[in-house]
DNA sequence: CGGTATCCCTGTTGATACTG
DNA sequence: CAGTATCAACAGGGATACCG
């Protein structure tokens, strides 16, 4: 017996909730952007890059991103160990609107500020 | 005592994941992606769209929507009770982006459908 | 019609310690 | 260096019943 099909009964809208399953986490946009910005990362540099994030997470995290196609994973055979963390297309291809969606971030931080401040004095 | 800043140090940076949170929930994109489509929708009209989301989340997600500035909910004092929602321009400044998101989200299913067919013969 | 209120459960995240 | 393992905390979400 199959699990009941809930939510999306159009395919056409369902993809807008199968998009930000696969972006929504806590720190995937960061983590994608980070990788667009830097080009290629270790997982250290990841680390010290955002300092509130547990290995655990991060861990979890890149693994998730990784089975998603949206980031690759290149394991070096020395020691100490090296990995190294890149976007791949797909996730290049997103790139575009994580910086859509920064910029506009960017603009409603701005617009809160000001309000903020007008209300302080 | 203010709370420990953690997380973004560059306020650059932070403004990707100021954005993530504002449209991340579980069906803000949807809610979102529906009054796009429709330009304005009654609470019921919502609900039986997405019949998978129970009147807690709706409520609770469109409120969160409306005190980001995302909607707007017009209340007409009528009996029965009678409450509109729309995009705010804010709002609707994310629907290139979701727009995008969502092509992309049909890619990505696309492809993942061939691979699923090619597998399974 | 358009919600609230309550209780409960689950998934996600965090802290900490340990490893090849 | 780049993780894994374990346990605990907490927020998000679901079921159900009720209200103006």
């Amino acid at each position: 017996m199959r699990k009941k099909e809930k939510s999306c009964s159009e395919a056409a809208t369902c993809s807008v909730d199968y998009a930000f399953k696969r972006i929504g986490g806590k720190y995937k946009g960061r983590i994608l952007w980070y990788l667009h910005e830097h080009s290629i990362l270790r997982y250290g540099e990841l680390s010290r890059t955002m300092p509130d994030i547990t290995t655990k997470m991060l861990t979890q995290t890149l693994r998730e991103l990784e089975s998603d196609h949206l980031i690759n994973r290149k394991v070096y055979l020395e020691v100490p160990p090296k990995v190294e963390y890149t976007l791949t297309e797909v996730g290049q291809g997103l790139v575009p609107f994580i910086r859509y969606l920064k910029e506009w971030g960017d603009e409603q931080m701005k617009a809160e500020r000001k309000k903020a401040k007008m209300a302080g004095g």
